[in-house]
DNA sequence: GCCAACGTTGGC
DNA sequence: GCCAACGTTGGC
C-alpha cells in the first residue's frame, strides 16, 4: 500500500465535491503529463491513499484523503472530440492517459496549508516542494504521518 | 496579474 | 538528439 498526493483546482473540483459523491467512485481525470500519467498508469495501484490538494485558490494545502478505488485504466475522454481532453495522437489500442477512480476517506477540518507544510522540517523532503508542478506525487509513509497528525492538532 | 520553474514541441 | 521557443502550472 502506498501513499499520494493528488492535486486539484478546487473551483474546478475538490474536496467539497468528493464529499458530495460520498461512496460512489469519481474518476480522478484530465491528468495530461507524462511522469503523472506514468504514475497513474503503473504505480498506483487501488487501495492506495492519496492527500487531495488544493492548489490556485485561496486556501491553498491539503483538504482531506481520498482512498483509491480503481488501478489505473485509459481515461476515455482523450478518445472524444468533444472533450477538451481530447488527444488526436491517441490510439485506442494504445492509449496516451490514463485516470484511477477515487472515493473519500476523509475531509480535514481544515485545509493544512502550504505554508505550515514548508516550515514543518520534517516535511522539507516532499516532492510537493521538490518538484511543485507535479500534480500525481508519491508520499512517504513518514510524511504521510506527519500531514495526518498535523490535520488532527 | 505577474513571473519563475519546468515540461513539451519541433526545427535542425 | 540537442536546444530554443513556447505553453502551462501554480504560488504570491
Amino acid at each position: 500500500m502506498r501513499y499520494w498526493l493528488f492535486k486539484t483546482e478546487p473551483d474546478d473540483y475538490g474536496i467539497n465535491d468528493l464529499v458530495q459523491a460520498a461512496a460512489t467512485p469519481v474518476p480522478w481525470d484530465g491528468i495530461r503529463n507524462f511522469q503523472a500519467r506514468n504514475l497513474l498508469r503503473d504505480e498506483v495501484k487501488k487501495g492506495d491513499l492519496a492527500f487531495i490538494y488544493h492548489s490556485s485558490c485561496k486556501q491553498i494545502g491539503v483538504a482531506g484523503i481520498a482512498e483509491v478505488a480503481s488501478d489505473g485504466y485509459p481515461d476515455p475522454d482523450q478518445f472524444d472530440a468533444h472533450s477538451p481532453y481530447y488527444d488526436e495522437r491517441a490510439k485506442q489500442d494504445d492509449p496516451r492517459w490514463f485516470r484511477v477512480d477515487v472515493v473519500l476517506r476523509a475531509k480535514f477540518a481544515e485545509v493544512i496549508p502550504l505554508k505550515v507544510i514548508k516550515s514543518d522540517p520534517r516535511l522539507t523532503n516532499m516532492t510537493l516542494l521538490r518538484q511543485g508542478r507535479l500534480s500525481i506525487q508519491p508520499v512517504t509513509h513518514d510524511e504521510y504521518a506527519v500531514i495526518v497528525e498535523l490535520a488532527h492538532d
